[in-house]
DNA sequence: GTGAAAGCGCTAACAG
DNA sequence: CTGTTAGCGCTTTCAC
């Protein structure tokens, strides 16, 4: 340690830290010493000192769809301003890597960690026992009490269909997402219930699964398309589906809206055309991120707070009217 | 430690790391007590004694274009397959939040770091003298001799101006990307080679910069268009300027390559449908991604071996003849 | 093969 | 305000 140069050893700790008082002439006898050596505090020896580690987990289950990338940033910026580094562990919607990050994440002794489970029964026990705080965020967790913020997907389902129905469209089906996950079936739930509400039945065949990816979007659509009663219009359940439902609809030389109405969840990326601009369920990606970070945030700080749960509000956006 | 429920401190550290031989009663003994208390190696503990975590940093300066989530996906991918993880940070294109994110892997000693540089002058300095090894990826860096995995950026872009020229277009334009990396500088040297080469001039605004964002390239193109001469072909630098120009094109009612030829550096994301694809030069991301890893593997266990530069070759993608 | 002991670099508790 | 002391949990000589 830089005492050698200067005076003490805990002093430097003291100086370096900044958090206990030391005199003025001390304190920049140490401070040009330590920039003098080049000195840097070791992260490890300290993280064991104190037994955690400046450092979230953010576990996202897909680091390639636009919305969690922003879900990212936000927890990432909110993060920073608190002096934390974020870590990010793609899950790619994979249970076994999913644990896999989990052990890491504890052996590491990160401070706390948020995740977008894989599925609602991501099992989180570890962390839980070992007394690390976590935050589920945009699925929720069934089966422990931890801090979340969601988005309300069964209202935003709800809107959705029922916008389609009010545009006229009397046959909406429903490309769903992941099962195993909250949003998945929360989605669907909503769906199931604005048709209900309209008094319609959902045909058989009218609810299929399009796994989250553009591949599953485009075999979902393909097949109801060619079903024996095909739909007028299609509720997708997430951005990536509806990409891969817009690429069905043009190979079938269906025009959207037009030909055939379409609403997806999650507004879509950049690259999409503005003649294929639809209605969507927007999320507020980034804010999730940012709120979720908060929460884990206070949560370090006061692990025997009540749990919070946080549900934001879809916002529904309707295509800009033609002209 | 478990020691108490079993015999010594040392074996059990043997027992859990496997490397020095135990006797077979004991290492039984050793796993149930250990799995009974659901003991778990400290992380932190193990990298003060060894000097060293098992963690690779990643950084790349935009987390949401899909090229670097490719990268990412190879380079966690063969870190994984060694035993390493592989923490992500997102640099966003901003020097200062780079050089928090060294300082930060730094402290927290890791193995090693993957960086695609925000600038060429990055400076990994304090790296390099800690003796962090680190390979630069996709982007060079220049001052310092390290591992290396790029594309060669030159020959790419002076395939594609050629392309566009061999498919009659007179009047090539550029729109460039990041001044400071030398992806942006490479793949503008490319374009000038070219036409040097067919020996035609580049007129004055013929090379604008598209800051390598879909905002960026929706101006350049605009800016292009409403030029004085306006060029009949765009080269554009990277994938999402591609995207923004897509958009602007649309915007004036121009059709890609009926109206004016375009060609992209970066195979587009997902999103483009049908009626907009364009050539592209390819890059095996995912590939390059792998090799780097590989490489900064290979770097921690020789630090001394001679260092290495894969220059791996870009694939022009004509696009498929309409029909 | 196994145990005992030392120490990685730091912070926290306790004296002075 | 500052120095001394004691460990965080692990790996690693060094004996046995």
């Amino acid at each position: 340690v830089a005492t050698e140069a200067g005076v003490s050893q805990a002093t430097v700790s003291r100086v370096v830290n900044g958090n206990v008082a030391v005199s003025e002439p001390l304190r920049d006898r140490v401070m040009s010493v330590v920039a003098e050596l080049g000195y840097r505090r070791d992260g490890l020896a300290r993280g064991l000192r104190r037994q955690v580690n400046d450092v979230l987990g953010l576990l996202v289950p897909d680091i390639g769809n636009p919305f969690f990338t922003a879900l990212v940033r936000g927890a990432e910026d909110a993060a920073l301003a608190a002096g934390l580094l974020t870590v990010l562990c793609n899950t790619d919607e994979n249970l076994a890597k999913e644990r896999k990050y989990f052990d890491v994440l504890l052996d590491q002794r990160v401070a706390g960690a948020i995740v977008a489970p894989v599925s609602d029964r991501s099992d989180v026990g570890d962390l839980l026992a070992r007394g690390t705080p976590i935050v589920a965020v945009d699925r929720r967790l069934n089966g422990v009490e931890v801090d979340t913020v969601t988005l309300d997907n069964v209202a935003g389902a709800r809107q959705a269909t029922l916008f389609l129905h009010e545009q006229g469209y009397q046959r909406v089906a429903m490309i769903t997402g992941l099962g195993r996950t909250t949003t998945g079936k929360d989605r669907r739930a909503g769906y199931r219930k604005a048709m209900r509400s309209l008094k319609k039945p959902v045909p058989a065949g009218y609810t299929v699964d399009g796994f989250n990816s553009v591949e599953g979007g485009y075999a979902a659509t393909q097949k109801l398309l060619r079903g024996e009663n095909p739909p007028d219009a299609l509720f997708i359940g997430n951005n990536l589906m509806a990409i891969g439902a817009l690429q069905a609809l043009a190979d079938a030389q269906l025009r959207p809206t037009t030909d055939i109405g379409l609403l997806s969840f999650d507004d879509l990326p950049w690259g999409t055309d503005p003649a294929h601009v639809i209605p969507t369920v927007g999320q507020p990606a980034y804010r999730m991120g940012r709120v979720a970070a908060e929460l884990l945030i206070a949560r370090i700080a006061d692990p025997a707070a009540p749990v919070k749960k946080v549900v934001l509000e879809p916002e529904l956006h309707p295509a800009p009217t033609d002209g």
